[in-house]
DNA sequence: ATCACTTTTACGCAGCGTAACCGTTA
DNA sequence: ATAACGGTTACGCTGCGTAAAAGTGA
């Protein structure tokens, strides 16, 4: 049966196999104009040739990498080699989910690691990532407070931040923030209140990594805290009286 | 209106904005079963409270480590955590996901070096790399022919196989073929056939890693080349002639 | 007459986006 | 009375899986 014949046709079931996909594939294709058999029987068989076996495996390739139908359809529309182009941009498409998943794993490992010494009933604990992560797509709509300069500087240091710096910062946010909620009352140019200035100048930098383009775009922010989103608000630890209590300590040191 | 009250109730918009989630999505909860507001309004407005929004974080949380809604859903009714369980399964999830992507990439990187160096019309290259993904998803029909034993091997060997080494490969095996197709007048115990007889052997082992059941897996997988499915032979470019003339090479070796 | 294969038609799944149409009014 | 939200269908999208009903015959 396997003749070596130029102009062989194929009915679906053989096809289908022959490119390993199933007849399902082949109607769907159909279709969608991606893939069209090139003879139909009298009885309305669809007969496919080698010419369209190529083009199948085109199809496959293109799909294993991550391109939609449609694209792959318009993709062997155009002859010529959009395909070099294509390829590229899907590597960063691909790299960006990969980067999604990513984060995802390191969530989830975070949340176990934390999980296995705490003794807290796990829920607490695991949606306190949560922030974590609420920080880590403020890349939205904090955009408009940075100058182009600034939103690729902070783009760049973002993918130095795991998930797991992300977490210990947080902490370390948290704890600062309630050990300056304990010392509201004190003079802000006691030493222990520099100190504790000196702990928030400390984690600033940390993300601002001493740029000054990305301290002013931070400045901006949070002058316009009231038009944060909902959602931000709620996971902005750091109320105003906190924020303002840094300040004067910050402004008493520089006498 | 934002009055630190307890058992404050928001309405679909604000609930949503507070969660970073859309109005759709709310709907889309609650028809599942997975969000239902706690409270309705005369009018039937949903009307959610601060536990509602808990609740509401878990859920975005446990879709962000990419579980579906379903078993967020199941995981959120037995109350005692099933969570760590569930946590390690979707770790391995994601992990296989990654493992796609990377071979995604790769692939594409592989194509993308061999038509920036040859001239070819693109499309040949990148279909002949369809090859190394078919092997690459041999581990489902070949199965049957190894050991439980060789199959874990096998498993083990292929984590090490980055689609750089199946090309690179993949080629050898091309141009081997070519040559020993070329010899196969010559007599099998000359220096040429023992010659190829050599890197075939060698290529053998690169697979089997010089493990005797792997390798027997291999030797009955042969065996029963007819019937392999249709696709497999496709793309195996080794015929039979060459294969027996390299049984005759490898035994007149022996004597 | 049977078996194996073919066809077309159409619902299902995941997770919402996006109208469309209509009632409420924090 | 209008603007601005809220509600409830319901179709769209991705890539096929999976019957269902009915015709073919490589």
């Amino acid at each position: 049966v396997v003749k070596a014949a130029q102009t062989r046709l194929y009915r679906a079931h053989e096809f289908a196999e022959l490119a390993g996909v199933t007849v399902r594939t082949l109607h769907h294709y159909d279709r969608l104009g991606l893939l069209k058999p090139s003879h139909r029987s009298e009885a309305g068989y669809r007969l496919y040739s080698d010419r369209d076996l190529v083009r199948l495996e085109q199809i496959v390739v293109l799909k294993f990498v991550g391109l939609p139908l449609k694209e792959i359809r318009d993709l062997l529309k155009r002859e010529k080699s959009a395909l070099t182009e294509v390829l590229r941009r899907q590597t960063t498409v691909l790299a960006e989910k990969r980067k999604q998943l990513e984060d995802a794993m390191r969530t989830i490992e975070a949340a176990r690691r934390a999980m296995s010494v705490s003794e807290e009933p796990d829920w607490k604990l695991f949606t306190q990532i949560t922030r974590g992560i609420a920080m880590q797509n403020q890349t939205d709509w904090t955009g408009k407070y940075y100058s182009e300069e600034a939103k690729a500087k902070v783009g760049a240091r973002k993918d130095l931040w795991s998930p797991e710096m992300q977490e210990r910062v947080s902490r370390e946010w948290d704890e600062l923030v309630r050990d300056i909620e304990a010392a509201l009352g004190d003079d802000p140019a006691s030493a222990k209140a520099q100190a504790l200035a000196a702990r928030w100048k400390n984690l600033v930098e940390g993300f601002t990594g001493g740029d000054p383009e990305i301290q002013k775009g931070l400045n901006k922010m949070y002058a316009d805290m009231p038009n944060w989103p909902a959602e931000a608000k709620r996971h902005n630890p750091i109320k105003p009286e906190v924020q303002e209590f840094m300040m004067k300590a910050t402004s008493a040191k520089d006498r």
